[in-house]
DNA sequence: AGCAATGATTTAAC
DNA sequence: GTTAAATCATTGCT
């Protein structure tokens, strides 16, 4: 107000009524009585000039019939040209103090992530990378995809709030920005507002309104990660294997008990049937092999019911192989299998049919599959044989897969590290021994 | 509530 | 990178 008074004064005494100042002459009273003439007029500049100062501070209703009287007073429009010179130029110091801001890195960041996460962007498929993501974390499955729907209704719960929220604040900006640009046009023609003076002033709105708008993404933010702990956290919120993938993987286990280690296209073919990730599936194999290794009798019953399980099919894949090999070359038994020899089998069979690129496995792979049946059936014919150690039918599987120093057997080292350039027809190396 | 089972994580070794 | 081993945290059964 200082400023304002002192401009004022200024004005009064120097630039319009051309008389030097007069050392600290305040704004004449607004109601005087006429004098000489230029008493009256400087009368009239201090009346005017009070009444600008004081317009702002009325009702609009009383301000509006005010401006009219102050648009007609003869003396305005040279005061309101000068008014407007000297506010010019005190505005160009203040514009020179805050210029327009670079980008908020802050502001960027909570941009990416509400993008990345889905909530901001393009409303279609909007949140499928993080309900994919959230899927792929909490082990996909039947159970998983309740989860996953949960999980995509509470996102875009969080989405439609957050876009409601940044659809008002906008509104609401810009409601408020056009009526403070009214405002200040129409007090432009009785105050000294330039039109940068109202584009700074918008500027200034925005700013605050962005301000919020960073709250509303936030807290929005905060939410999204919350929900995110608390579904994608596996940890938290651990889900059982339906029974289907644990069957599935006990398959492939107990066939390939001689050497428990999927190659990374076995994981890979184990993870699709599962519907599973293939970090599950190496998961499930790692705690599977230590659980088994820890304790072979608990495991045992199991061992011998996959064995079962798998043995009707082994039994009828190798007669079958057999049976090709001798009709295929009687002579040579091992010379023609490779070609024609393609019958589902043993653990294998779930696997073999369907390879990645679609075809059946053939040639090197069925030494593999074999070997693999060898092994289901010497479990069963120990089972079934009558072997028996005397301590009792649960006995009846040998753990031979295991050496003296703890280790699998034919496990020298795992198909996935040994053998990463195998070719496609040699997916299930861990069998070959 | 207690417990076993089980999926995930951590750590250390390779 | 993978793995074994230990451990954590949750689930599901009794």
């Amino acid at each position: 107000m200082d400023d304002q008074s002192r401009m004022l004064q200024t004005l009064a005494g120097v630039n319009l009524a051309g008389h030097s100042v007069q050392g600290g002459m305040a704004l004449p009273p607004p109601h005087g009585h006429d004098g000489a003439d230029g008493d009256g007029r400087k009368q009239d500049i201090g009346d005017i000039l009070h009444q600008i100062m004081t317009i702002t501070d009325q009702s609009l209703d009383e301000a509006q019939a005010k401006k009219h009287a102050l648009n007609c007073h003869r003396m305005k429009p040279a005061l309101f040209s000068v008014l407007c010179e000297i506010k010019e130029k005190t505005g160009l110091s203040i514009r020179g103090a805050q210029e327009e801001d670079p980008p908020d890195p802050q502001l960027m960041r909570l941009d990416n992530m509400l993008l990345a996460e889905g909530v901001s962007g393009p409303e279609k498929g909007g949140g499928s990378a993080a309900a994919a993501a959230a899927a792929a974390a909490s082990g996909g499955s039947s159970d998983n995809s309740i989860e996953h729907s949960d999980y995509r209704a509470k996102l875009t719960q969080i989405r439609q709030i957050y876009h409601t929220e940044l659809e008002k604040y906008e509104q609401a900006c810009n409601e408020f920005t056009t009526h403070v640009m009214n405002l200040l046009r129409e007090q432009s023609r009785t105050r000294p507002i330039s039109p940068k003076e109202i584009e700074r002033m918008v500027g200034i709105i925005h700013r605050k309104f962005s301000s919020i708008q960073m709250q509303l993404k936030q807290s929005t933010c905060e939410a999204v990660m919350i929900l995110r702990s608390r579904f994608l956290d596996a940890r938290r919120k651990r889900r059982n294997f339906s029974k289907q993938a644990t069957e599935i993987l006990n398959e492939y286990f107990y066939s390939h008990l001689s050497n428990p280690y999927p190659s990374e296209e076995a994981k890979e073919e184990l993870a699709k049937k599962c519907s599973i990730t293939v970090s599950q599936v190496s998961n499930w194999f790692g705690n599977k092999r230590i659980r088994y290794k820890k304790n072979i009798g608990k495991f045992q019953e199991e061992a011998n019911l996959y064995a079962a399980k798998t043995a009707v099919t082994a039994a009828h894949a190798v007669a079958a192989a057999v049976q090709n090999n001798q009709t295929n070359s009687p002579t040579t038994p091992n010379s023609g299998s490779s070609g024609s020899f393609n019958l589902p089998n043993s653990g294998d069979m779930f696997m073999n049919m369907q390879s990645l690129n679609g075809d059946s496995y053939q040639g090197s792979q069925v030494g593999a599959n074999v070997q693999s049946q060898v092994d289901t059936l010497r479990h069963v014919i120990n089972q079934t044989g009558g072997y028996n150690d005397g301590l009792g039918g649960n006995s009846l599987y040998s753990p031979h897969n295991l050496n003296a120093n703890g280790g699998w057997q034919d496990a020298t080292t795992p198909s996935s590290v040994t053998s990463p350039t195998e070719g496609p027809g040699s997916v299930h190396s861990d069998t070959s021994n």
